[in-house]
DNA sequence: TGCAAAATACCTCATTTGTGTTATTGATAA
DNA sequence: TTATCAATAACACAAATGAGGTATTTTGCA
């Protein structure tokens, strides 16, 4: 059975060069061919659910909706869909950002149509991960980075990780559990203007600027 | 200045092959060879700070304290010094642990000598993180699985925990994301009263009557 | 002692959110 | 073929929130 694919980028040539070469292989079957991101959903969103793309090759740089902001949204609709990342620079706040946003695989765009095909086989036979060498070095660096500068980080500031007042963290947990302003007031003994005051001084130091984002990030970083 | 190097490895064969070849170098000053992590660690304790290794070639096989226990010793110790990790397996666990034990690079043992040497001065001058092509495509893998398992899980088992329908989990996922109504709306081409409706509902559901406990619960339950 | 930072308190304004209610459509189950 | 439910959309209103301020009191540290 073939596979099912969907194309997305914003050039035409690219998109020509790809379902044509693609297209003479009787394993893909060329399901839609998009333009951008929100060309993308838009055609996503027609289809039926049988019909769905398995595997979306998804251009990174594209005007409108680029392809890390589409992978992450559709990512959340589309779970059994899998975005192969296609770009021209391997470049690495984007590739993070790729990874973050959930892509199944990153690829540089000069890579042979073969290699394409193999990476797709096994993207949907096995699950596995294509990924550029190239790509896959610089990934790396980031992976390594984050992982030695998080406990480096630790090292050094330890306790710390935010710069945060012990009030401000006594309000943040509160926050954080679920309180709204009225109680965390009274149970502090303060007045509400007060704990307000505390929230936005604790939304100013971590850059957030709402009540979910400041949730996200107090699980993300273990302070609950 | 030559680069003050430490070698560990329990096989005296290794030991001696790499510090001849490196010895030769006027780029490199070795200050000693340890035998196994406890050997290393006691040696590294007798030394002056002026003097401590800037590199230490670490096997990770090795009997009595292995590698990557030595490595998440070591490396709070001596925070100035940088472990790069030698193995003869491109073992997917191993490589992992050693990521969390804080070593900055992880080399094969058939690497040529010429390619450990520049890796080294790499590491010392430029920060860089040196690593084996087929071992970054390992870990590559693991960073990518780490990040998309999240979600691959969450699409086979998500139904269970909870009777919210497809349509509510993807708002959830958004709103536990930290996306307000609107935002939400525009992601999934819906009005934001639809928005609105579709939350009410997933609050009714899970018996909770705010955003901040709708996030506990997401985490708690970890969908997310 | 005296300063700087933190904690406290109050104010206003626009926006977001939680909570009612109603209604239409399409798919599915009884 | 009803009956139900999910998804969609809309309206209204009170409460909570976020984003600006300013000002006074504690408190820790140099």
């Amino acid at each position: 059975m073939p596979i099912r694919i969907a194309i997305v980028d914003d050039k035409s040539q690219n998109r020509i060069l790809l379902s044509e070469q693609l297209g003479m292989s009787m394993n893909f079957n060329i399901v839609f061919v998009a333009k951008n991101g929100v060309d993308f959903l838009e055609k996503m969103k027609a289809l039926d659910k049988k019909d769905l793309p398995q595997v979306v090759l998804m251009d990174i740089e594209m005007p409108e909706m680029d392809g890390i902001e589409t992978v992450s949204t559709a990512r959340l609709i589309y779970p059994g869909t899998n975005f192969l990342m296609l770009t021209v620079f391997d470049d690495d706040e984007k590739i993070f950002d790729a990874i973050k946003a959930g892509a199944s695989g990153y690829l540089l765009k000069d890579e042979k149509t073969k290699i394409i095909e193999d990476y797709m086989q096994q993207l949907v036979e096995i699950g596995g991960i294509p990924m550029s060498p190239s790509i896959a070095r610089k990934a790396m660096n980031m992976l390594v980075k984050s992982k030695t500068s998080a406990s480096a980080v630790n090292a050094s500031e330890e306790a710390a990780g935010h710069d945060l007042s012990d009030r401000e963290v006594e309000v943040l947990k509160l926050l954080v559990n679920g309180y709204d302003y009225k109680v965390i007031a009274e149970k502090l003994f303060l007045s509400s203007h007060t704990v307000r005051k505390h929230i936005a001084n604790i939304y100013s130091k971590l850059h957030v600027s709402s009540k979910a984002q400041v949730i996200n990030l107090a699980f993300q970083k273990k302070w609950v």
